[in-house]
DNA sequence: TATATATATAAGAAATTTCTTATATACACG
DNA sequence: CGTGTATATAAGAAATTTCTTATATATATA
């Protein structure tokens, strides 16, 4: 019952996470430090809804996560980011084994 | 007087390239065996215009190459494509490096 | 209480990408 | 000479992605 979650589709939306310069400026921040949605968009020099809808982005397709914080008291409860620890390896043998693997079922 | 090739706008571009179900079918196809537009359009079952679209794609970004073919005489001179010999790590470190790196200069 | 920080989302505009259709050329085969 | 193979490109339509603006909520601080 799971909607056919096939690995073309799946790579495809990896990359498209990955095919913005705003979504990779995203990761490299998060990278040297981890920070909330509201001062990266202000390091970012874009909007906070659009720096929200990026975060969104990467997040559904497990690039960064939201990671535990000091919660001092009294303080808003702010949602940290930082990149998640992948390494995705693409060459033509990968995305053939990927794109033709399932026609074999 | 180069046009600015950061490596923020390649990374995009690459990731772009690869951010289309067609062209991953491409590049799976080719690994298997290398052929022309022509042939890939059928197997694909998509219109001429829109595997050369794609090849165009791919090519300019380096992803695949024009290799020799077997020029036998008579024969109409055809274009036979094949991957290159690519391979891309992606990380937030490796994205930390090339979006950052510029930034020191 | 106004301003700054912080989150979330929806609606629509703007920009880009993807795809179709049309056009043009050329060779080989029946 | 029409059909199939083969290439190349342009124009415009269709679809998708990206971005802005607006709305709503909540806390802290000056």
């Amino acid at each position: 019952m799971e909607p056919t979650d096939d690995g073309l589709q799946t790579l495809v939306k990896t990359m498209k996470a990955l095919a913005n310069p705003i979504r990779l400026r995203i990761i490299a921040l998060l990278e040297r430090e981890p920070k909330h949605a509201y001062a990266l968009a202000k390091e970012l020099g874009v909007s906070y809804p659009l720096a929200h809808l990026h975060l969104k982005g990467l997040k559904k397709m497990g690039l960064i996560e939201e990671i535990e914080h000091e919660e001092r008291e009294g303080r808003p409860s702010v949602k940290t980011y930082a990149p998640t620890d992948f390494e995705i390896v693409i060459s033509s043998k990968m995305i053939h084994d990927v794109v033709l693997k399932e026609e074999e079922e």
